[in-house]
DNA sequence: TATTTATTTAAGCAAATGCTTAAATACAAA
DNA sequence: TTTGTATTTAAGCATTTGCTTAAATAAATA
């Protein structure tokens, strides 16, 4: 591993401070790093921010919105259900995807930046 | 592509509207999505919130605190640099690798959650 | 019950990802 | 100028990703 570097000059108390924060966050970077990769696909990105503008969608509508395969959004929306960030409701043989509450937080920031860009780029 | 399902119920309104929303914000969903993408890979994760909490590192450094080879580090960093997420700054034969301000918006929320998590199991 | 509609699942495949090892660069020091 | 150190680059490869098409479910309707 750290064979090809020798470094007189490396500061060991920062490496094993580093190590340290890293193993007391290592759950949060398994956590925040699957939402973070669910999110950073541009598919999926759109189906997210396209969820929190109209509550709610199903396959279909997304479909049709996005220009793209009924199964190829059905798999987005498997991963994106998988990684607890949508939910299901059925009415009849529509199901309606919509946010879950509990990544939220996490999501509200990215929604943010895109309105405002939005806002920036139509004024100019 | 909108073959497989005809729907009597579909709210066209609502299609419309939704796909001038995507077109509107379609520079966002790029440049977003790829800065997600990015920081949506555990390792990569780590190496963001090791230079917010150090300021700067080597990928020598960044090599001993993440236990991975020299190479598969500097892979890493320079998908970040190629993103714009990340700077070098050059002192002799060490380069020493910092955050770049540009995205740091983006970026500090992540931080914050991973820090609160902490915090939060540690007095369980 | 048979058929249509909405959705999921599965198999196949090309492209992207992330590592490994080995070779190339760049700077420092002997 | 030769040697050593820090880093990058390149090639190879296994795994993952994200689509496609076809088949399987599930619910509504005729």
């Amino acid at each position: 591993m750290s064979e090809s570097c020798i470094r007189l000059k490396a500061d060991i108390g920062q490496i094993k401070r580093c190590r340290e924060k890293l193993d007391a966050n290592s759950k949060s970077f398994l956590q925040l790093g699957e939402i973070l990769s669910l999110a950073g696909n541009e598919v999926r990105l759109r189906i997210l921010f396209l969820l929190e503008e109209e509550k709610e969608l199903c396959p279909c509508d997304l479909s049709d919105i996005l220009g793209m395969t009924i199964p190829a959004v059905s798999q987005h929306l498997r991963k994106l259900r998988a990684g607890n960030v949508i939910e299901a409701r059925k009415e009849g043989q529509i199901i309606f995807y919509s946010l879950r509450k509990q990544h939220l937080k996490i999501l509200i920031p990215f929604f943010k930046i895109i309105n405002q860009q939005n806002m920036a780029t139509r004024h100019v």
